[in-house]
DNA sequence: CCAGGCTTGGAGG
DNA sequence: CCTCCAAGCCTGG
């Protein structure tokens, strides 16, 4: 079967998704409608409803290249916590620029959760808008939200 | 091959 | 506190 592509909103935005089953292939937010259905789990956390992302595969993370390593690290931070750049490249063993630049090149965001790696010092960048991370930061932190079936802790 | 990136920690004012 | 700067290193073009 073929892969299927849709998408469903998410505050000003849409999220398109390539996909075919429980693998993603891409993700992306555009300000315009793709007509198409989306895996429900990514339905329900746009929403804001407990989601299960990690029931999702990502191509990101297929592979044993530096950025599928790093891809695979971030998909570890849960629900409503996040990470520095310094830290999950600690945990790779590279450097936080490298980190940056695969977060900037994430191929799946969302399921490859890279909203959640913030700067040590402020809460980083994002493409195509910094309002979108904040928003999904903001929404995580919300309970319940997404996160409800995963939660507790991991705040400071 | 090489410039650049969603960084970081240290130095110096 | 704040600005400046180089180390560090993978990847797309």
């Amino acid at each position: 079967m073929a892969i299927v592509t849709g998408s469903c909103r998410f505050g000003l935005w849409y999220v398109h998704v390539a996909w075919q089953d429980d693998l993603i292939y891409r993700v992306r937010f555009a300000r315009v409608e793709l007509p198409g259905p989306v895996p429900e789990e990514i339905r329900r956390y746009c929403a804001g409803l407990p989601a299960d992302l990690t029931s999702l595969r990502s191509i990101a993370t297929e592979g044993d290249s530096t950025s599928a390593r790093i891809y695979r690290a971030v998909r570890t931070v849960p629900c409503g916590g996040t990470v520095t750049y310094g830290d999950i490249a600690r945990i790779v063993g590279t450097a936080p620029r490298v980190v940056g630049s695969a977060m900037a090149r994430n191929p799946t965001p969302i399921v490859v959760p890279c909203h959640r790696v913030v700067a040590k010092t402020g809460i980083g960048g994002f493409t195509p808008d910094l309002s979108i991370k904040e928003a999904l930061l903001a929404m995580e932190r919300r309970a319940p939200g997404p996160c409800a079936s995963e939660k507790r802790g991991i705040n400071r």
